[in-house]
DNA sequence: ACCTCGCCGTAACGTACGGTACGGTACGGT
DNA sequence: ACCGTACCGTACCGTACGTTACGGCGAGGT
């Protein structure tokens, strides 16, 4: 009948969830390894439950990948006051989400699969990763960037540009060292030294004061 | 006896040259579902010479990876007279090659593979591609920036971060949104646009002149 | 008490594919 | 002429895994 379950409905059982954890977990643990028996097995149904419910092995990953990505729905950030400091943090505080997203095991484990597929199954993994990913990232950031723009703080013309620009000054060669196999040490202090280099270098570039604060060292 | 082929000294037949252009053919187009079957059909040769040159499916990723590394060895840049000039041509020319591999298909095809077998086979060919991307893409780099701060045109504490920040700048949301299968028209006009920009930025951030090309856009 | 439904557990099926074995052919050396 | 080497083509084996089928069981309704 193929069923095809729409998470981001969320018309999901908590124990569809519970199936969907374990199957993330394995994915953790196991990437693209997986096997039907092994989630049957992690999450103690049985395999004509998973079938029933997700159709075949492709829907079962799809639907863990838009579970998982239901669960980070991240939150948006719009102070009541807004200048440069507010900015500053909103930016900050975005850069070190993102870094932090990255480099946890989920995120890397489903990058992994989503790239993996990309473009040849049926229900595009790829399309949904980054649909949940990098695109997510852009509609959450962008309102920022806008509000800057309108307060006078921020300059450009193009927003898609400085979104990417932004988004390369705080991703950097992270993400794809770390879908290698790079370990890449990401200590929180790390992240947030990270968060605020890649800020003041968006601002460097981006910001319309004619601050000092051009090289990218924080003070 | 596990002959593990080792590209890097080359020590390759002219036929065996072939059947790893084969192979990096059928990457292209059927990514990691390859099979051994199919190479051998390709590249008209029995299935046990691949087995006996290569060892097994493994080692035929392998060698097909350090076959293509092989090929892309990029030419180093130092004109005899440096000044802004010829570094902003420099890193501009670096930008457009980087951005023109990153965007091939071959290039796609074997991070793709190289993401999807990252840590857990005996080669890992996560650290190869590593190894002959990001990575040597740094050690090309790191001479230009190394010169320009000698002799004055750059100012930067930290080689490693300065790299990074063009990496950045560079390769933005392109590699991953690739990976992922975004199409992204990148053509020839666009790519030589994001070259300057980058560049321009980057020699905002980290060039010692005030000049006023501060916004990512030229002149 | 009985039926139905949803689910678990397990066994079974079909197939694709990695890996091996073997016969046949061309060729260079002696 | 004979042999060894290298290779192609193909048939074959073993296995892992996706997918399906079936028997049993507890719960809720009638």
């Amino acid at each position: 009948m193929q069923p095809t379950v729409d998470v981001s409905e969320s018309g999901l059982t908590e124990r569809q969830k519970d199936v969907l954890d374990a199957a993330l977990a394995l994915l953790v643990e196991a990437g693209d390894t997986l096997t039907m028996t092994s989630v049957a097995r992690r999450a103690s149904c049985s395999k004509e439950s998973l079938y029933k419910w997700f159709g075949d092995r492709d829907g079962l990953l799809t639907a863990t990948v838009q579970w998982q990505a239901l669960k980070v729905r991240g939150v948006p950030v719009d102070p009541g006051a807004f200048n440069l400091a507010s900015l500053t943090a909103g930016l900050e505080r975005f850069a070190a989400d993102w870094l932090r997203v990255l480099g946890g095991n989920i995120s890397v484990a489903l990058n992994r699969v989503a790239v993996g597929h990309a473009g040849s199954d049926k229900h595009d993994l790829g399309a949904i990763v980054l649909e949940n990913g990098p695109f997510a990232m852009a509609r959450r950031l962008k309102p920022l960037l806008q509000l800057g723009r309108e307060t006078g703080l921020l300059e450009f013309q193009e927003m898609d540009e400085a979104f990417r620009t932004f988004f390369g000054l705080v991703v950097r060669d992270v993400q794809i060292r770390l879908l290698l196999g790079d370990r890449l040490g990401l200590t929180e202090t790390a992240i947030d030294g990270d968060a605020r280099r890649a800020t003041q270098q968006f601002l460097a570039l981006y910001g319309v004061q004619t601050k000092p604060a051009i090289n990218g060292h924080q003070s």
